[in-house]
DNA sequence: CTGTTAGCGCATTCAT
DNA sequence: ATGAATGCGCTAACAG
């Protein structure tokens, strides 16, 4: 066979031999209507669908433009334990409403482990990066940077020149453990998620909340610390266990159950997210403790689930959606966005907590 | 300044000459390790680094080798809401838990209207579609075909020489009508998924059931409809409700709401998806039934919350992650795979289902 | 083990 | 309004 060319796919050239026109019309046809005449272009168009040509090759326009039309975001957990977690998802969403919004496309790029990293970043087709909670020094956070693409950092890291978005973890946790200690309740106990990527679950020593990597987890003890302190008690004494994101409701479970057998019991829990919290209630359902009386609980992030069990959860309230969208516009360069978000967040008092009862 | 050079992004050849090497030196030094001493590669992997060079351009890289690394998901709904569903999630996490095995990275295309779905599919750079739940006659199942490239689908549409994923959702709907039944529950309701993507909410009649898109909800319903008659009862008399996806629980639980308050009130509600069945039973609540007794509900999916939430529901369970990581599988050219795969579907009987008691 | 050569398919000047 | 020429940055043959 002569025409090798036959079995190559078909090209735009190929489209202006057919339609007897040049390559620059045909790209016209396909990228600029308006430079010309309506009727070259309707018969450029049919002769490109009639040869089974599917429109200019992406990849080739991609080299030449420079422009992918797509975001990459990278996750800090593998990626099925983070389309577990409620928190990830509503990000999530909000990225993804501006993305449809924008038609843009969204690239997952899994990075948990350094060779993979290198790889999938290094050759991700995306014109910037988002950031969700990844530890400062790893490698992923390297790797993005040396692409020099936009980039924009939610919750972790904060880096200079990179804007940023986030809350006042530390701020909101302080309210969290305010409010517990404002109903008289004295003995704390604290279910904490990942302080370090090692997946670790149980008590949690003073070395391994210095040493962590992970921002939140070390911010909201240190809020929790804050309003301890301010109490005139000492944090240090507070127990606490680590359930690491990935072991769900059935991890912070038995970190609950461990927490909930100490003597004296905990009279309060403070979980650093709700899924945490989750597990604190069924722990406390599962010994025979009454939430919020025996033992009350307060989560954090407000994710919907919150407001749907019984007994309801109290919880810090954040933006979830509005972060992933937030994020997003400003990577997309959608205008009017500092480039520092410090989000709002609220406590919301519900059916898990109330004041010490009769004494 | 004549090295307008400069401003311009650092290619290979700029690497090569600094390392005083060719570029395919360096292009091996990053590819291909083993075709360079250790020492030579070190060396260009300092300049390159020290130059600020973070590896072959992945745009021109595609090009030439037409391959991208990453695999386009196309979900027939807006992607928040398409986030918001257990089931497109729990499928997602499948599809996930294989891109992350072999390192391959994940586009989500949005793909909602017909103009969106013409830019964004013929711009995406990837080695391959995952096609879920998406109408036969859809723009983006046209744009998706021109590309020419490999294509599999789950639960719609099915195309011939395109491999499909999915179940017997007439099969496991009958068993589930068949359950309620078989429990002597005789006047049913019915709530529905999606027949059309119009968003409607409210009663279905038969025109609107045989000019169905959606598979999976026309599908089930003759599934229901094959177990009501094999009992002796005429479906057309069934009362149907439909509730759209992205409506949610509160969608379903409208649509319920409107069934339980009518003469006859069913005894058994089935649900074309765990969801609406949540929905159905929030509303039997609202109403002051008691589930089972009063009315039996029977879903469909079998998501995690439907073992959770009290009465736990009564299902049908579906492999939903297994279905990604089938369908990811297979376009990833992973061997051992057959083309079509019809999965197992089990009824599992829960609190929300019991036999009608004291006559 | 290293270098030379030749496109991959396109968008974009600049002419006409 | 249309056409010819150029190179985006890279990898895969092949030759040395």
């Amino acid at each position: 066979m002569k025409q090798g060319k036959a079995r190559k796919s078909i090209t735009l050239l190929d489209v202006a031999r057919a339609a007897g026109v040049s390559r620059t019309t045909v790209s016209n046809a396909f990228n600029r209507p308006d430079q010309l005449s309506p009727e070259v272009q309707q018969r450029v168009l049919a002769v490109a669908k009639e040869m089974g040509y599917a429109g200019p090759n992406p990849m080739a326009r991609m080299l030449r433009t420079g422009q992918t039309g797509a975001i990459g975001l990278i996750f800090s957990e593998a990626l099925p334990y983070a389309f577990n977690d409620p928190v990830s998802i509503a990000f999530l969403q909000g990225v993804a409403r501006v993305c449809e919004r924008v038609k843009a496309s969204l690239l997952i790029v899994p990075a948990l482990e350094s060779d993979i990293a290198h790889q999938t970043i290094q050759q991700a087709a995306v014109d910037g990066f988002i950031l969700y909670c990844i530890p400062d020094e790893s490698e992923a956070v390297a790797r993005v940077l040396e692409r020099q693409l936009p980039v924009v950092a939610v919750d972790q890291p904060e880096l200079k020149g990179v804007p940023f978005i986030g809350i006042d973890d530390r701020q909101a946790a302080r309210t969290a453990a305010a409010h517990l200690l404002s109903l008289n309740r004295q003995h704390l106990g604290i279910i904490a998620m990942d302080f370090h990527n090692d997946f670790y679950a149980g008590p949690v020593n003073a070395q391994r909340i210095e040493r962590a990597i992970f921002r939140n987890a070390l911010q909201r003890w240190r809020g929790y610390a804050d309003a301890i302190r301010a109490a005139g008690l000492d944090p240090t004494l507070v127990p606490i266990e680590e359930s690491p994101n990935s072991h769900g409701v059935e991890g912070a479970f038995a970190a609950a159950i461990a927490l909930l057998q100490r003597h004296p019991r905990p009279t309060g829990i403070l979980a650093m997210s709700d899924i945490l919290a989750l597990g604190a209630l069924r722990a406390a359902e599962h010994l025979g403790l009454k939430v919020p009386e025996d033992v009350s609980v307060v989560g954090f992030d407000g994710i919907p689930l919150a407001a749907q069990v019984r007994p309801s959860l109290t919880t810090i309230q954040q933006p979830l959606v509005e972060k992933g969208a937030i994020a997003a516009e400003i990577l997309l360069g959608i205008p009017s966005r500092k480039t520092t978000h410090i989000l709002e967040t609220k406590l919301v008092v519900r059916q898990s907590s109330s004041r010490v009862s009769s004494e």
